[in-house]
RNA sequence: GCCAAGGUGGCAGAGUCUGGUCAGACGCAGCGGCCUGCAGAGCCGCCCAACGCCGGUUCAAAUCCGGCCCUUGGCUCCA
């Protein structure tokens, strides 16, 4: 059996090949502020995609940018004493970037390329363009031709003559057509676009940006050229998958491909996959719209167990609400998980667990997880029901220790046993169906018991353990003494939950403040 | 207006490619039972019945085709 996966480009489901290994282009994040769930959300279906494959025996070599290079950034700096430069906001915001990522449990990229190391391909590839007639220069900027690129618009769909027509012919432009876009701006961020990202009083002096010499001025790299530099210096020309965000289609992806086909006159990436927004109250969560609630936060608030089995409640390429409800059933879902993995472990530990006994509904349950969770997986990297598959299991091994248990309790004194074989193939089978490895430390407990909390909880978190027992885990992380409040949080105590980033300018707010600020935005907005 | 993704039960969310097994998955919420001193957890059952609207194709449509309505994202700057 083998992956299959929707294609953007392609319009449909299309099944994955490639030979030997992957390469694997994550459309990364604009370090101007925390990062939010919104994010995390492409993140972790990348993540999972990178230990699906992985699984499958590919050997993933997964790259994801970093752009520290934008005018959001720059309009930050003067917010705080030390933030003095360009570069000192996005090392700050790339830093808790990081501590998410961490904190969320990714496995590690090959590379983070950053936009600031990477001027001079950056360069070479605009050269090249100009060099190839696809692009030209004007007053010191650089635009890409789009009537030049014949296959301009085949990622989402548009027409040239259509975007032609709805651009606003400016006679000031440098620009020959309207949809033409900039892979080289002459001098540094306007004022205009500091004062409009700025989340504080600039005073007198406007920050302009850090700027880089070119042949054509002296000035800034283009809006989309960054990640076609970049992947095709760390990847190849063309990459096996690229994937972001869906609302980076346009333009973004599809400058992507015509400057990067353009240039090399090979295919860029054999497969395009676009993660579904994460929606609150039926907008996408955005920092721009301030519905958003930081990775940080969320941390702290819900531990990355909660987080992960969340997210693994939707398919990677639809939309996905979050509520208090979602996020109610997410930490319902998670402690049931850790609950039926505490008892595994302890009737398997137990002296009652015999290897010649044997229960038939727990062994036909085992086989039947393993092949749906695989063909769940392979089946578009289907999480929800790959995860039902592995809730299937849970009652499977709940009703076979609650029958062992009865048999104890009951009065006639007899001595039941635990089906040992069938309990640990319930770990094998989780094991190979997750086909994941764990980054977590063991514990000496989930070692004697092979690797069901590594196979299990990796695709939700480090340990299952902690969520149970948090005085018993090895590592010292807070998301322990937080995952074990949460389990034992009433439901009352879950309402009112402070969203937001608590030091931004907007302070923490509740769901519901947020809500109504989301709300009041819209308004304004729509006039 | 144009492009895209969607509109499935109280919520959430699979299924739509390859029409019938889909009156329908998994979970949450709700109800009942078992278990338990009680509660929780766990197990079993129920939840009396959802596929935006209209038309078409077909023996048969959530699933294909056409039209319409609605939601979200993108289409200006910016990554």
């Amino acid at each position: 059996m083998s992956l299959v996966v929707t294609d953007t480009l392609a319009d449909e489901r299309v099944e994955f090949t490639a030979d030997g290994d992957v390469t694997l282009y994550v459309c990364g994040l604009t370090v101007s502020d925390d990062p939010h769930l919104g994010h995390a959300r492409l993140w972790f279906h990348a993540d999972v995609l990178h230990r699906w494959l992985a699984s499958l025996g590919y050997d993933v070599r997964h790259v994801e940018n970093v752009t520290n290079v934008n005018e959001k950034i720059t309009a930050r700096v003067g917010e705080h004493d030390e933030w003095t430069a360009e570069r000192d906001v996005a090392e700050a915001f790339t830093a808790t970037t990081f501590d998410a990522m961490r904190g969320l449990n990714l496995k590690r990229a090959e590379v983070y390329p950053r936009v600031t190391e990477h001027v001079p391909e950056i360069v070479d590839l605009v050269e090249t363009l100009v060099e190839k007639g696809y692009a030209y220069e004007s007053n010191g900027s650089v635009y890409f031709d789009v009537t030049s690129f014949e296959g301009y618009g085949k990622l989402s769909n548009q027409s040239v003559d259509e975007l032609e027509a709805q651009g606003e012919p400016d006679e000031r432009s440098e620009k020959r057509n309207p949809a033409d876009f900039a892979l080289w701006k002459a001098g540094g961020v306007s004022e205009a676009a500091a004062r409009e990202h700025a989340k504080h009083d600039h005073g007198d002096e406007t920050p302009s940006g850090e700027t880089w010499e070119s042949p054509w001025s002296e000035g800034r790299p283009g809006w989309h050229v960054e990640c076609s530099a970049m992947s095709t210096t760390h990847l190849g020309d063309t990459l096996d998958i690229h994937m972001g965000g869906r609302d980076l289609v346009f333009p973004h992806h599809e400058n992507e491909i015509a400057q990067s086909e353009a240039a090399t006159g090979d295919r860029f990436a054999r497969h395009w996959l676009h993660v579904g927004l994460l929606e609150m109250e039926g907008e996408k969560m955005s920092s721009s719209i301030g519905n958003f609630w930081t990775v940080p936060d969320a941390l702290e608030e819900l531990g990355v167990n909660v987080i992960r089995t969340f997210y693994a409640g939707a398919a990677y390429r639809s939309e996905q609400a979050l509520t208090e409800e979602t996020i109610a059933e997410a930490e319902e879902r998670w402690e049931r998980f850790s609950r039926t993995y505490e008892r595994a472990v302890d009737a398997l530990d137990s002296v009652d667990a015999r290897a010649k006994a044997a229960d038939e509904d727990l062994r036909e349950a085992v086989e039947t997880a393993r092949s749906d969770f695989e063909a769940a997986m392979n089946d578009d990297l289907n999480l929800r029901e790959a995860t039902a598959a592995l809730l299937e299991l849970t009652d499977a091994v709940n009703r076979h220790v609650d029958a062992v248990d009865g048999a104890q309790a009951a009065a006639d004194g007899s001595r039941d046993a635990y089906d040992y074989r069938g309990l640990r193939e319930a770990v094998e089978a989780s094991r190979r169906s997750a086909a994941t490895c764990s980054d977590s430390s063991s514990t000496p407990r989930a070692t004697a018991t092979s690797s069901w909390p590594a196979s299990w909880s990796s695709w939700f978190s480090t340990s299952a353990r902690r969520s149970v027992r948090p005085g018993t885990t090895s590592a010292p992380t807070n998301s322990a003494t937080r995952s074990g409040r949460s389990a034992s949080r009433s439901k009352t105590a879950r309402t009112g939950r402070r969203i937001g980033s608590s030091d931004s300018p907007r302070g923490s707010r509740t769901v519901e403040e947020t809500v109504e600020f989301a709300v009041r935005w819209r308004r304004r907005r729509r006039g």
